[in-house]
Parts: C-alpha cells; sequence; structure tokens
DNA sequence: ATCATGGATCGTCATTTGCG
DNA sequence: CGCAAATGACGATCCATGAT
C-alpha cells in the first residue's frame, strides 16, 4: 500500500469530492483536437466541465475495477492452496490404501 | 549519503462490453 | 446504434532496499 497523501476514499463510495485538479493533464482533448473551431460546439465552459466529470468517473471505475480484480486473483490464490491442500491429502490416501493392498496380496 | 532498481499504485487514454 | 461503465495498456510517481 503506502500511498500516498492520496485522499483514501475510504467509505462512503460514491460521493467524491471535487478537488481543484492540480493535475489537471494538459494534454489534448483527444476526439476533438481542432472543435474550439466549431461554432455549433458548446461553451468551453461546459466543454471542460464535461470532461473533468468524465475524467473524475473514469477514474473514480478504475479504483473500483483494480480492487475487484484484487478480490479475483486473492480468490484464484485461495483456490490453489485448498487444490493443492486436496491433491496432498488424495496422494497420501493413495499410498496408505496401496501400502495395504500390498500387505494384503503378500 | 547517494544512486540504481524494482514493485505498487495512480490517473489517463483507448478499446471493449452490455444495455436501452 | 449510441452511450456509459468496465477494463487493458501506458507512463508517472512514490517508496523500500541494496550496492557503492
Amino acid at each position: 500500500m503506502a500511498v500516498t497523501g492520496d485522499e483514501t476514499e475510504t467509505g462512503s463510495s460514491g460521493d467524491f469530492v471535487i478537488w481543484t485538479l492540480s493535475k489537471s493533464t494538459s494534454s489534448l482533448p483527444q476526439g476533438g483536437a481542432g472543435d474550439g473551431a466549431h461554432a455549433s460546439m458548446q461553451p468551453v465552459e461546459e466543454a471542460s466541465q464535461k470532461r473533468q466529470l468524465r475524467l473524475m468517473k473514469n477514474r473514480q471505475a478504475a479504483k473500483e475495477c483494480r480492487k475487484k480484480k484484487k478480490e479475483y486473483v486473492k480468490c484464484l490464490e485461495n483456490r490453489v492452496a485448498v487444490l493443492e491442500n486436496q491433491n496432498k491429502t488424495l496422494i497420501e490416501e493413495l499410498r496408505v490404501l496401496k501400502d495395504v493392498y500390498r500387505v494384503k496380496t503378500e
């Protein structure tokens, strides 16, 4: 873990605070490179808000997705442990049965 | 103390998936 | 078919650890 001072979004999933996007990624608007030019475009302000909302939602979705994946992997690891134990038990059982059979047929 | 390296986590973009 | 959510992939950052 050791996540740096990172909002820790603990309980109350759902309501995320809109902190002043210090990061804001000046990356290209993607998908609309030159869109500022069109007259039919939404006001810049609204488009920007829309983008921020989308980023925020996706950020949250990514967190959720990673959490889910972690749990899935944990489940698989548990299953592996269980199956390994079962395997051990069965091998031992087989060994005993073989031994019993050997003694009987001698 | 400083540097290099590797692992964990995060945010974002691009793509896929599922639903109305 | 269009849209929102889910997920994969990538690069950035932080932190721990070992070598010098």
